[in-house]
DNA sequence: CCCCTGAAGTCTACAATGTAGGCATACGGG
DNA sequence: CCCGTATGCCTACATTGTAGACTTCAGGGG
């Protein structure tokens, strides 16, 4: 019986950020944010709860780390032009997205805490690289911001969207009992319900790829057009 | 001394679901999301915490009933063509979230742990207003989602960026100070930095009315060109 | 080899939270 | 007037984040 290092395996090999970090994400991937407490993650690294104030401060600032090492892997292609730069780094992030769904919620919603300069680095790299890439690629770096807050927006506005059609019964293929839509009055709304089959087979990945076209190539004309 | 209604004025006028939840929404207007929590709300209202569970059964419902009320009182105008209709909407809820801002993680993030049909459905009127809108225009149902969906991918990820841009110290007219960017190394982060003067005059309302345009038209393009 | 210093990890303790279960109380219909 | 039901309250508890003091231990200078 020994003890409750319920992870079992290594025994003890010194902790590090990186290492809670990793658990913490495992963690979170596994069962959820609420999850995520102080205590339950000391417990699966076999440490007290109070070692881990060593490598992070507080709880805050874990979550801090674990959108940094989720957005740390955020891989923004090389040797394409502009367009394909930005949409082979969308499609990355929703890689990244759905690898770790119980993220996004912090993904999102963090950057709304935490000025720009105060972020961890890793997270405002992904914004300087795509900053470097528009404008060597010829636009005004007033411009290169525009293009990518709308690149962003739209990006960030399409995970949240996506990832709702995954809550619920994931394994239903009725759309109907997958989201729960008899709970809708059918009188009130009649077009929701009337849309499930539609619903039933989303395809994220072309959706996305389909309004980042529209809308890159809408801002390359719009800018080029004024002051690319 | 008597007792400790710290809200002081009216006395006891009997508990309801519309009252607790217009307190909650005060509470958190005035001290963010945190300060949210069943005790404080209760003293708010003169009331034991206990109370409040006649009208919420949890914590969490409770959060839900914030966004519902809040998107309750969205409004998406009527007699205009479903462009100039899509773009006032998205307007009221940029007024929303600006008038709420702490409840603007709420709006984003509750969506992903709950089903459309298992959704307060205040939330879930202006999906079916907005794709009565956009069919009655002449689109296909099908294609009609696929304006809602970019619409409100749009628009979502655009609040996300325009918040942001307000966190810190929003009375400090220069950006280097009020984003914290002198905490960005300079040789890491040049072109960031370099946009300081860009960030700190930021349009709001403009930036999601430019963007709006640009993803309107294109869809309405891409989409005559096939089933419209 | 020993001891000493700082870091790494642990223990104890506390205030705050959500919420179950039982009780009081006030109100409205017979 | 009386009683049943909805409303509110009280007590109690398990769980959380975290402060502060203590212990253990590695490793380097005498």
């Amino acid at each position: 019986m020994s003890e409750g290092n319920t992870a079992g395996s290594g025994r003890k090999p010194r902790l590090d950020r990186a290492r809670v970090l990793s658990a913490a994400l495992e963690l979170v991937d596994e069962e959820g944010l609420e999850a995520l407490t102080m205590r339950r993650l000391g417990q699966r690294l076999g440490r007290d709860p109070m070692s881990l104030y060593r490598y992070a401060e507080n709880r805050s600032a874990l979550l801090d780390g674990l959108t940094e090492l989720v957005l740390g892997q955020l891989t923004v292609p090389h040797g394409m032009d502009w367009q394909a730069t930005l949409r082979g780094a969308a499609h990355d992030m929703r890689r990244l997205a759905l690898l770790h769904p119980n993220v996004v919620p912090l993904l999102m919603t963090r950057p709304l805490s935490t000025p720009l300069g105060l972020r961890p680095h890793g997270t405002v790299r992904p914004l300087e690289q795509i900053l470097a890439l528009l404008i060597d690629a010829g636009f005004t770096p007033a411009a290169a911001l525009h293009v990518y807050r709308a690149f962003y927006a739209f990006l960030y506005g399409h995970l949240l969207n996506e990832l709702q059609e995954l809550v619920a019964n994931p394994d239903e293929s009725d759309a109907v009992l997958r989201l729960g839509l008899y709970h809708l009055p059918a009188k009130e709304f009649p077009r929701l319900r009337a849309l499930a089959p539609v619903l039933a087979d989303y395809d994220g990945a072309r959706e996305l790829d389909e309004g980042l076209g529209i809308l890159l190539s809408g801002l390359a004309a719009a800018l080029t057009a004024t002051d690319k």
